[in-house]
DNA sequence: CAAAATTATGACTACGTGGTCATAATTTTT
DNA sequence: AAAAATTATGACCACGTAGTCATAATTTTG
């Protein structure tokens, strides 16, 4: 927790010494940032942000409490704006691509997440993952319930493993966009906007139908807004 | 490289070195492995370390070609054993399970590989993952091509994109199931093998069938293997 | 305006790091 | 056995680290 030092500081002052520590913590991850740069960086002196802040480690999480909020909150919006008046195959892809703005937008908020979620480095990771995966799964399983609530899912496929597929599919392929050099498999790149848009349509075919091979393909769509390619 | 005095070592010397120096990295990673630690650890003196290993990078870069050369020799094996005999639904999970074997055994090897997989922290961190994913994704490819000869995988669907999903479950799962605080969905800790079996059967049906409500199910199998749970 | 309280500063500390090198121990060659 | 070549050693170096604290600057209070 920050000190009421810091806290009573002015909030530009505040948000600016965030933006510096975010930068520094999500280019080096937390071992390897220091706070002497983070110092410099945000012109203040080392003094005193050891008086905002006790330890490194407080710093640290203050940083990413805050950044993973702000996540959270698109995150959020975005979903809630959409879950009503789309399609399943809309809201799957339309939340794809707004996440992706909104790391385009903040891409320190991206990357801090992504080290937190795979590396050991941080103290506290295990419980810092929890958190992230709480929120992350609870929007997934609002779109499996209504996947499964508008017949569009199969009713008796485990919720659990439906959310371990999609969130990784998701994930993942946030991540191939973004990072190059991080894509194990698909060895791609960076997307332009409408590859982006054809490998989510792909993808949602995958989810939905499998890869099995059915000679007499049947479709169910009640809501006759899902398109077959 | 190592240089030509360690080459000349007797070879338990250098299997020493290579173990307590993998533990090291895979434990903290390479910025945080200490060059101090291993030394003490392998009971050799610093000088000699550096006399073996110019810089703390070569040392590394040593490392993570054996580890990694033992785990795909592995892989290899275990993958050309199966291939020709069994279903393609046995090859999956029998691939999976004998990965997750001896990872079991080798716990610094995946450790390690999940490392360089993850972290941004190590020098070349974007070479090494190439490296390793020519070779997943070439064992992966054989099962993808082996599935639509033999007509249990759609013809039509794109062989990249196919690769994508399955490598992700795979390696998900294998991280799930090891690394208990990873699992930012699925939250599970570690399973019992006959968890482990149903997971794997349930995961298989989702690929090949997907997620979507078909009334009426049909199925192909001209192998007669693949069974329906 | 003066006194008191709060905030800012950067030289300083103790420590661990990767890497060096003169010297000692050992092995190989003659 | 002597000489030469190779290998092992650990004290030592320069550096960057997280964190401290006496002092200075500033703000708040009476």
């Amino acid at each position: 927790m920050p000190t009421k030092t810091f806290v009573g500081l002015p909030k530009e002052k505040q948000d600016h010494i965030f933006q510096e520590a975010l930068k520094e913590f999500s280019n080096k991850g937390y071992s390897m940032a220091s706070t002497n740069s983070i110092c410099k960086e945000a012109g203040i002196s080392k003094g005193s942000m050891f008086q905002y802040f006790l330890t490194k480690e407080e710093l640290f999480f203050f940083v990413i409490r805050r950044a993973l909020a702000e996540i959270i909150t698109v995150y959020k919006k975005n979903y809630q704006l959409n879950i009503e008046k789309m399609s399943l195959k809309e809201l799957f892809i339309k939340s794809c691509l707004q996440l992706m703005e909104f790391y385009e937008k903040y891409p320190y908020h991206y990357k801090l997440y992504l080290r937190t979620n795979y590396e050991v480095d941080a103290p506290n990771y295990k419980e810092i993952r929890r958190y992230l995966a709480r929120y992350v799964s609870a929007i997934t399983h609002q779109f499996i319930e209504a996947g499964k609530k508008r017949g569009v899912l199969r009713a008796n496929i485990s919720s659990d493993l439906a959310l371990f597929f999609i969130n990784n599919f998701l994930s993942r392929f946030v991540e191939i966009c973004f990072i190059p050099g991080i894509e194990p498999t698909y060895n791609v790149g960076i997307f332009t906007d409408q590859k982006r848009l054809e490998i989510l349509e792909e993808m949602y075919e995958f989810l939905i139908e499998g890869m099995g091979n059915r000679p007499f393909e049947e479709k169910s769509d009640e809501f006759n807004k899902e398109e077959k390619k």
